[in-house]
DNA sequence: AGCAGGACATTGGACGTCCCACGTCCTACG
DNA sequence: CGTAGGACGTGGGACGTCCAATGTCCTGCT
């Protein structure tokens, strides 16, 4: 079988992106060009390209032109968020496997970046916990700084897009609460244990931080209505 | 400013989805029926509606219907794959961080199934090993195979993604190399560890494979022509 | 009565045309 | 010389028409 048609010109495409080695930023050819191209009507290749931009790979601009996206992870979170909410019929088992992700992933990493923070950084990390009971943004900002050094710029944006996708669906959980005295008083715990150099009390603090988290997801019924 | 009208849409259609708490599988409404409970063209209409397929919200089957998607993560391998061929413009920066990645989650992980698998598992194990010299998708389903236990379908699918596109993009790696032979004895280390129950010296077994990987993705200059 | 085959309705796939909205850039005017 | 305005090119969106794939149901043969 011929696979689907649309998927076909979305790989034309994609492989016209690679050929002529066009870069993040560049302009992909005009949509008459790209009819011409590809040989098809303005609204299959039009449909091509939406679905290519829901995934990151190109951008579209109004007036102006399309152009080869970053396929930024962040995009991402729509289809993520709603794998989650799709598979918790009632429970919230999927949105505990997304913390425990999370888990995995920080509590390996801490232990690779203890020991290596100066303290300036460890003083940054010390104004947004300050800031985290009143601005949430803070938290994201907390977890972004603390891995920056290990200059993997892939599990930063991990880390942001199941930080962003948990956040999300955490405000919607029925029933709402506000441990926010908690989770300050959690990432106090790692900047503590990061600035004695102990990567051991590091990974310990930060398993006890999404410890709770997952508690706080434990408790929770179901979604709240939209 | 009305943020972009098709991801608009998009939303819309998601949105529905979830007040009419449709499930995975089950029919969305028809093109024209869209039309109308939106307001919007049949052109418009089908552009979401693939946009949201690229992202595997829906699933669209000719002369059926559409229907709700399960979000698989593996939808996602085209943007990832796109995100680490595009960062690299001569080098190999983006692969390493995909291979980094995979040993983070990995490492982590093997640490908390270690010990809990069953001597018919580890058999399992040893079989897939066997196989991997000439059957290439054994390793994948070896690492699905040892954290199945663990019981999270989101990290099973992350890392079967991660797989994926690593595959994908080493098969076009140059220089070209076959280190099978490496890879299988990496593999046995891991399942002879396993079975003495060493939840250390398994952690260690998983990053020498890992370190492996980085190190055949360091020998690499660029890709190879399509 | 049972089953095979085809006619039909339904659904998505594709195309062509038209007009609108938005950005850019250049020109002409002050 | 500076700025306002418009020409131009780009994507956004809406119809209308026809094609293709699928599933159903009815017919007719065995």
């Amino acid at each position: 079988m011929t696979r689907r048609n649309g998927v076909i010109l979305q790989q034309r495409i994609v492989a016209l992106i690679h050929d002529r080695q066009l870069t993040p930023g560049e302009a992909l050819p005009t949509e008459p060009m790209l009819m011409d191209l590809l040989g098809a009507s303005r609204n299959s290749v039009r449909e091509a390209i939406q679905a290519l931009q829901a995934l990151g790979i190109v951008e579209i601009r109004h007036g102006h032109g399309t152009f080869v996206g970053s396929a930024s992870l962040d995009v991402l979170s729509p289809s993520l968020a709603f794998r989650v909410r799709s598979r918790t019929p009632s429970g919230i088992g999927a949105l505990h496997d997304l913390v425990e992700v999370r888990e995995l992933i920080e509590v390996g990493l801490i232990g690779q970046v203890a020991g290596t923070l100066s303290e300036a950084r460890l003083a940054a990390l010390d104004a947004l916990v300050a800031r985290m009971a009143t601005d949430l943004s803070a938290d994201r900002a907390f977890h972004a700084l603390l891995y920056e050094s290990f200059g993997n710029e892939l599990v930063l944006q991990l880390i942001a897009l199941f930080w962003n996708v948990y956040h999300d669906l955490e405000a919607s959980l029925d029933p709402p609460e506000d441990r926010i005295a908690d989770v300050v008083a959690n990432h106090q715990r790692i900047v503590d244990a990061l600035r004695g150099g102990d990567a051991t009390e590091a990974r310990a603090a930060m398993r006890a931080h999404f410890t709770d988290v997952k508690e706080r997801v434990a408790r929770a019924h179901t979604w709240a209505a939209r």
